[in-house]
Order: C-alpha cells, then sequence, then structure tokens
RNA sequence: GGGCAGAUGGCCGAGCGGUUAAAGGCGACAGACUGUAAAUCUGUUCUCUCACGAGUACGUAGGUUCGAACCCUACUCUGCCCA
C-alpha cells in the first residue's frame, strides 16, 4: 500500500488536492504540519496531525513539524466564532519550547537519514519581515475578494462577533509559511486537520501566484465521537501529551472508555496495526464487546506511542488492580513499595496521619479537605447521591467518620467517586 | 465624530418593577441499566450551611422606588450603519 492508500483505509483523508498522490510517488517529497502553541504541552487532538508525519515518514518522505511561534501571535479564526485573546509573548515562548520538546519524542531526527525530520519556526522568518514589506510582497498577490470567500472568514462577517483585521490576515500569514518552506526548503505538501484546509490553499495559492510553483495538501478529518460530544475531554478536561498533566494512567484510562464504534474508527487512525490485525481484532470484538478487547487494544497501543512501554504496563497493572473484582484482597497481598509502584499516575493526595487521629473527620469534611471536592456541599451531594465507595464500599451516610481504621495497611484509603475514578488517598 | 442595537449563570437563551437564585436548552457530574462502553431513563448543577437558612449575582458606578435583572443617568465593552 502506498501512503496515500494506506492513510485512505485509515480514515485519514478529507480533502486532496489533485496530483498529491503522483507528487507523493514521484519522489521523496518534503511536508509540513502547523502546530499551534496555545499551551506548553500539546493534547491528544494534536495526536492525528503527529501521526500524519510519522506515516509520512516512514513512506520514505520529509516531514516538517512547524511550530507555530508567529502564527501563534495572531490567532487562526478557522473554527472559532469569536476572536481569541493574544497570548503574551513570553508565555507564548514557553508554549513554543514546550510543544518543540513533544514534537521531537515523535519523529526521527537522525540526520544520516535523507528523510530525517526537521521543527521550524515560523517566527524565525516573520520576525524582521517588517510590515510594510509584508503587505507589499505578499498581500499583493492575493485579492481581498479570494480571503473573504473562505469559510472562516464567511462565518465571521455573517455572525455577530466581527472579526478583527489580525485574524482576517491570519490565512496570508500562513500561507506565507508554505510559500516559505517551499523556497527554501523544497517543501511542496502541506496536510492539516480539514479545518485548516482554507489556510492550506491560500498557501498553494500563493506559491503559484508569486514563484508560479506547484504545491500540494491533504487534510484529515476532524476527530469527532459517534455521540456528538468533543473529543479528547475527560472528566478533567482536556487529555494531554505531556505526563505531568495528564498521567500514563489517567491517559490509558480515557482510551480504555471509548464506546464501540467510536473505537472502530480510532483503532484505524491512532495506531499502527496493519489491516489484517485491525480485522482480527474486530472480529475478535464482535459477539465478545463485554471483553473490551478493541478498547484495550487502542488503548495499549497509544498509550505505548506516546509514553513508552514501562509506562503502558504501569498503568495496565494500576487498572487491573482497581478494577478487579478482588481489589482489596489483592493489595493484602502487596507491600507498601509495591503499592505505590503499581499505583504510579493514580491521582494521589497525602494527608497527615497525626489530622486523622485528633479530628477523626466526617466523610465531607474529609474529601472536601483532600481535595476530591471544592467544598463540602459538593461532597456532600456525591455522597447522598450515592456517588461515593472508600474502599469499594458505598458510603451514603454523610455522617460515617474517617479515621486510621479506615485505611488498609494503615495507609492508603481508595476514594472511588463515581465508577471510574479513583482517588488515593495516603496518610503519612 | 454621529446614529442604532446589545451586554443575564460554563455556554446558548427567556425574563423587562414584587410570586426571580432567575424558564428552557446544551454542556458537566452522579444514579439505574450495562461492558470502567454507547443509547435510554432519573437526579444534581452560584457559594456557604446537617438543616431551618444565609450570602453573593443579571457589563461598571451612581440614582428613582417600600421594592430593580427589569425604570433613569454616566461610563466601559461589543456589533451594525453613517461621516
Amino acid at each position: 500500500m502506498n501512503l496515500i492508500d494506506e492513510l485512505r483505509w485509515r480514515g485519514m483523508i478529507q480533502d486532496m488536492m489533485p496530483g498529491t498522490e503522483e507528487q507523493l510517488l514521484k519522489e521523496m517529497t518534503t511536508a509540513y504540519i502547523g502546530f499551534d502553541p496555545t499551551a506548553d504541552s500539546l493534547h491528544i487532538g494534536s495526536l492525528v496531525p503527529i501521526l500524519l508525519l510519522v506515516h509520512l515518514q516512514k513512506a520514505g518522505h520529509k516531514p516538517i513539524a512547524l511550530v507555530g511561534g508567529a502564527t501563534g501571535m495572531v490567532g487562526d479564526p478557522s473554527g472559532k466564532s469569536e476572536e481569541r485573546n493574544l497570548l503574551s509573548e513570553e508565555v507564548l515562548q514557553q508554549n513554543v519550547a514546550g510543544v518543540k520538546k513533544q514534537l521531537e519524542q515523535f519523529l526521527d531526527f537522525n540526520t544520516t537519514r535523507p528523510n530525517a525530520a526537521e521543527i521550524a519556526n515560523n517566527f524565525d522568518w516573520f520576525k524582521n519581515f517588517s510590515f510594510l514589506n509584508f503587505i507589499r510582497d505578499v498581500g499583493k498577490h492575493i485579492t481581498v475578494n479570494y480571503m473573504m470567500a473562505k469559510d472562516s472568514v464567511k462565518k465571521r462577517l455573517e455572525g455577530e462577533t466581527g472579526m478583527s483585521f489580525t485574524e482576517f490576515t491570519y490565512q496570508l500569514v500562513q500561507g506565507y509559511d508554505f510559500y516559505y518552506l517551499y523556497k527554501h526548503k523544497n517543501c511542496k505538501l502541506q496536510m492539516g486537520g480539514s479545518d485548516q484546509w482554507g489556510n492550506i490553499v491560500t498557501g498553494t495559492e500563493l506559491i503559484r501566484r508569486k514563484a508560479g510553483g506547484e504545491a500540494f495538501a491533504f487534510t484529515c478529518p476532524l476527530i469527532t465521537k459517534a455521540d456528538g460530544s468533543k473529543f479528547g475531554k475527560s472528566e478533567k478536561g482536556n487529555v494531554w501529551l505531556d505526563s505531568s498533566r495528564t498521567s500514563p494512567y489517567e491517559f490509558y484510562q480515557f482510551w480504555l472508555n471509548t464506546s464501540d464504534e467510536d473505537a472502530a474508527r480510532y483503532i484505524k487512525i491512532f495506531t499502527f496495526l496493519s489491516p489484517e490485525e485491525v480485522n482480527e481484532i474486530l472480529v475478535q470484538h464482535k459477539g465478545n464487546e463485554y471483553q473490551r478487547k478493541l478498547q484495550k487494544k487502542l488503548a495499549e497501543e497509544i498509550t505505548a506511542f506516546v509514553h513508552g512501554r514501562d509506562a503502558l504496563a504501569k498503568a495496565i497493572q494500576a487498572t487491573d488492580l482497581l478494577f478487579s473484582k478482588e481489589t482489596l484482597q489483592i493489595i493484602a497481598t502487596l507491600s507498601h513499595d509495591e503499592l505505590d509502584a503499581t499505583l504510579t499516575g493514580v491521582p494521589a493526595v497525602e494527608i497527615s496521619r497525626e489530622k486523622i487521629t485528633a479530628e477523626s473527620p466526617d466523610i465531607v469534611t474529609f474529601l472536601a479537605e483532600t481535595a476530591v471536592f471544592a467544598s463540602k456541599g459538593e461532597a456532600r451531594k456525591m455522597v447522598q447521591g450515592n456517588g461515593i465507595s472508600l474502599n469499594k464500599q458505598k458510603v451514603s451516610d454523610v455522617s460515617a467518620k474517617i479515621d486510621l481504621s479506615s485505611f488498609i495497611h494503615n495507609k492508603y484509603l481508595f476514594v472511588q467517586k463515581g465508577k471510574t475514578n479513583y482517588y488515593l488517598i495516603k496518610a503519612v
């Protein structure tokens, strides 16, 4: 299978410019994707573009990951119904550094290879590009009529929030990136999410008009969930690639909870499994959905890709322990150190032993103090609503007292909020 | 610079002098059912309080009134139109 065939099979191609496939078959092609430095870590929404670059490199082409130090200063209006707030320069620089570091994990930068990956920051070519020069050199080639026809612009003109000149300019800035990379890196292909199509096409247009060159593009569909809710959110918010923000355990859990319908699509998109392997899993899954082999495989593959095999092993250990029917019995057989090691990544809170002995607080106070809940009121509602378990035992009595005897090994207390959210409380 | 419209809880959106902590929807969380799914049904969803209750809140600051999200004034911000 060639690259495009494979990506098509995986469901990763939405739109493609004519000639793209031929270009990729003809020669080693340099291609790029831009990443927005809106935070100092990428989240799983960026996983698809990352994977596109990885697939591209595996197919023998040369990937460039572009960090938008400059475009991040402007703000992409695509898919946004409102004007964005500008990030300060310091924040932006931190973010660029963080994002860069993460991207480096996923691609092969070994310069002995002809298709070694590269990282670029568009701030490098924009920082000394004056406004006047920009509007003369770049702006002159694209008509306002053309720019206004873009969906991202049209929507905002029709909407009621309007659009600043800054964001209106965005497509030109990004378009120039493509032109610049075309000129200086012989980069002929840009990829991205389907929301980027308009911006990308402005780039190819600029290359055509300004350089008389031909450049190509394809986009992948935005990841959706079958129930229509937003992909990439857990009850704690974004799912990040940075393990200090979202632990491998939480990351693994996120994927494990994918619905059947979604998982069947995701396994093609987010893993490198071959069609045969995927088919086999789908066949095994059918009729045995309760075993959730599909979700497990999905979670394993992605967690290993992002966090490595060791982290995956720990995530599975913790999962097996917490969601087992014999959690308590197993724990009884483990030493403190073994427990600590097994439960890496499970949200943990420490509380002083003296405090518990001295106060033996009621469960509501206790849960509020250990930060499982923000307030007593919230904790109370949840206990009354039958949503809290201590050491796997439902507790619905608001006045229940907590003392050291509640702790396993005199040290560990498992608080469960709902069915799936565990907090480990350690008495120290 | 001038005219017009608007600013309500995480979001959308009703309310237009007392019965409004503010309809409805979305989102979020929980319960039931299940497979740690999905769909469905139920409950919760400003803060504090065991609770009775209390405190804040409808862009900001004043004012009118027994009483204001609702009326008046000024200001701020947003959009539209004109110059």
